[in-house]
DNA sequence: CGCTACTTTGATCATACTCAAGCCGAGTGG
DNA sequence: CCACTCGGCTTGAGTATGATCAAAGTAGCG
């Protein structure tokens, strides 16, 4: 019944939000409390898996991470990549609903999560950075419905280069992930990714360099058409 | 470069996340002050528009509201349906990223938005309820995520009555949408979900009475072998 | 009754998937 | 130094899933 929902959503309180306010040091944790320890993690190492205790957020040093869900049969779809200096992993209930993993060699702190309330009062811009990441993260899932809901594969394709150029503010791309990585990001498969690439590439829109890692935009207006 | 992201992303603040703390009641305002007055809309009437600015966010007291992003060429995707006591129009920029509107007769409260940071001072469960909903929403839009990247058409068709089914808690599904509204949450066609439902219906998992707007869950552990 | 809006159904088509093979650079060992 | 393998990427041929185009059914309403 919807006034059921209504009341369970108003019941909601900060603590409810990050509910485990930890009283002390736990013998068996990570050593993660407050300005955060690095941790180094190889190629395709896992931060965190689907289900654990969401114990602990993140802030990505070096690198790029990326948080994915797995359906049964091993269908992926990564939500995001997330480069130095976003923060991941945050959630509102008591496990991780998505993993991370490292794309490449990547370095991480991660804070011990506890009450926002305490939080906010005791570190106020480390909240506000919490609270900024999760809206930061739903615009970018928001757009990346659309992309995933209605974009053919070269439009899928062209917003991805677009995005990644803007994230890094030039016109040649050192993509740190794979094919399968981006073909899992963007709800193709790894064979259209690379029919794209190379469609783009003989109309001259992109440059593939020889190691096929990095891309050059040669025709950014065309891509921006082509992303619709 | 990654080094300026990061600082970018650091220097946030609470502030920026809700950056237009209004000084006073302006005239053309809407009358949505603190506790928040009530509108009523009809169908398919626009609460928001994609751009508008996003001065104010809002709860619904009764009704559907869809929120949903368009392509220059009709495209749709729509990126949440949100019932009655959930909150909507949350922003972390100055203007609403999606468009929100009344999928059958709506009555919303609205919030006049302010700073986050007076908000935790002078309204705490208010605020709560604020992060608290981007957070709901952003796991929504993750779990949406991999059903529009991942899933076939059977599977989202699944996915949905199930979702919906357990969000107003029983086996009779009152649908307020329109096919064309499951379509472009689904990122599907309006024929392919009616052909989908239909081929639900005839291997017995759901029943669709006459009026086809309310829809019988009969096996909902095959419904749940669906959906994966 | 006949309009309109919405839904269903049918036939055909296109896009992206699947399966399969080949290519290329890096690393390894003879 | 060359032959080999291995992983990641590309390319090709055939197919399937869902889109498109078109028409017919159905309920609501004047």
């Amino acid at each position: 019944m919807h006034t059921d929902l209504a009341t369970v959503g108003a019941q909601r309180t900060i603590a409810a939000v990050f509910p485990r306010p930890v009283p002390g040091r736990h013998p068996g944790d990570e050593p993660a409390t407050h300005p955060g320890m690095a941790r180094h993690c190889g190629k395709d190492e896992e931060i965190f898996a689907e289900g654990d205790a969401a114990s602990h957020y993140f802030r990505v040093v070096s690198g790029v991470v990326r948080s994915c869900k797995i359906l049964s049969d091993g269908r992926r779809q990564i939500d995001a990549f997330h480069v130095t200096g976003e923060m991941f992993g945050i959630e509102r209930g008591d496990e991780h609903r998505f993993s991370a993993e490292a794309v490449g060699d990547v370095t991480v702190v991660s804070f011990r999560r506890c009450s926002l309330e305490l939080l906010a009062e005791s570190n106020r811009p480390l909240a506000c950075q919490i609270v900024s990441t999760a809206l930061i993260n739903l615009e970018r899932a928001q757009q990346h419905m659309i992309l995933l809901g209605r974009k053919s594969a070269i439009e899928r394709v062209a917003s991805f280069l677009l995005d990644t150029a803007d994230r890094v503010a030039t016109d040649t791309i050192d993509l740190p992930m794979s094919r399968t990585d981006i073909a899992d990001y963007l709800g193709l498969t790894i064979e259209t990714v690379s029919r794209t690439l190379t469609q783009l590439e003989r109309d001259l829109v992109i440059a593939v360099p020889a190691m096929r890692r990095s891309i050059v935009l040669r025709n950014k207006a065309a891509l921006r058409r082509l992303s619709e």
